[in-house]
DNA sequence: TCCTATGTTGTATG
DNA sequence: ACATACAACATAGG
């Protein structure tokens, strides 16, 4: 799920904790999310510290505590199916999915992941840890250039936009349904090589790659809205989904690695782009609509 | 049974 | 060394 406004969204789910101390913290004994963090260390300093502050950056989030004068820090990364949540109440117990859980006097702080492929991350310093301090410019700040988004598509030449899209070294918080949406907005085939767009093209792109960030953390990040019918959000997973600005039908397929959603006639594949049948494949099952051919 | 899933990373290849 | 592509990670649901 979570992409830069969904985390800054479950990054608010755990503001009833702060300001409070945490009373014990639960760590689950088999579980990846742990991985290349002292569980021991991260327990032992956090119990008895106050939740002081937090912040949300790219698909990242932060959070800062502080025992006796002393900083702890601890990161979160949703990965694919994390969330943050709060249980009120003095007899919780934690599920299966339940990764972290900060016990507090009248509720629990959780972190829960059913895939395990989000991350905890712990850091004992004064300074903000390394591994939040070095991300890559926020794209809703001045420092996200149109310059830096034109030295990556030229550095990234023969890699599909939809591809360069989802590299967080350069689109923190991008993720698959943004990087649909901002190359449905700019016109640009999802296919294209990141180094066949003109200088126009360059910076249409980066135009909507703000845009995008930046509505999606005011529609999301506050509050979760559900988003206008005229993003393709609401159309991109819908069997027969019909793009909202041209009423055609919407094509999905694998690209760049993941499924991607465009809308023929308004984002023009690229000559080098195969075309895939959209037929149905004879006795293929219900549900299971458009198998493509293989080309030779 | 086989496919999918809003993410990242390790590994193979050029 | 660098850029690119893709399997693997773990679990649930259609």
């Amino acid at each position: 799920m979570p992409e830069l406004g969904e985390v800054e969204w479950y990054r608010k789910q755990w503001d009833p904790a702060l300001g409070l101390p945490v009373l014990g913290v639960f760590t689950h004994p088999r579980s990846r999310i742990f991985r290349g963090t002292d569980k021991k260390a991260l327990g032992t300093a956090l119990t008895g510290s106050t939740l002081i502050r937090s912040a949300a950056r790219a698909k990242q989030m932060l959070f800062a505590f502080r025992k006796e004068e002393k900083p702890f820090w601890l990161g979160v990364h949703l990965g694919m199916s994390g969330r943050l949540r709060i249980e009120t109440g003095t007899d919780f117990t934690a599920g299966k999915h339940d990764h972290l859980v900060l016990v507090q006097e009248k509720h629990c702080a959780i972190f829960e992941d059913m895939r395990h492929f989000g991350r905890v991350l712990f850091h004992a310093g004064a300074n903000e840890p390394d591994w939040w301090t070095d991300l890559p410019p926020d794209i809703v700040s001045d420092a996200f250039t149109l310059d830096l988004v034109t030295a990556f598509c030229h550095r990234r030449a023969k890699a599909s936009l939809k591809s360069v899209l989802l590299m967080q070294e350069r689109f923190p918080g991008i993720g698959n349904w943004m990087a649909d949406e901002i190359l449905w907005r700019a016109e640009l085939h999802p296919a294209r090589p990141a180094g066949s767009l003109s200088e126009a093209e360059i910076k249409t792109l980066w135009k909507e790659t703000r845009w995008v960030s930046r509505e999606a953390l005011k529609r999301i990040g506050s509050n979760w809205s559900r988003l206008p019918d005229s993003w393709l959000f609401n159309h991109r997973w819908a069997d027969g989904g019909k793009c909202p600005k041209t009423g055609k039908a919407l094509v999905r397929e694998k690209i760049g690695g993941r499924t991607t959603a465009w809308s023929p006639g308004r984002q023009q594949p690229p000559s080098s782009f195969k075309k895939a049948a959209h037929h149905l494949v004879k006795g293929g099952r219900p549900g299971h609509a458009a198998k493509k051919f293989s080309y030779p």
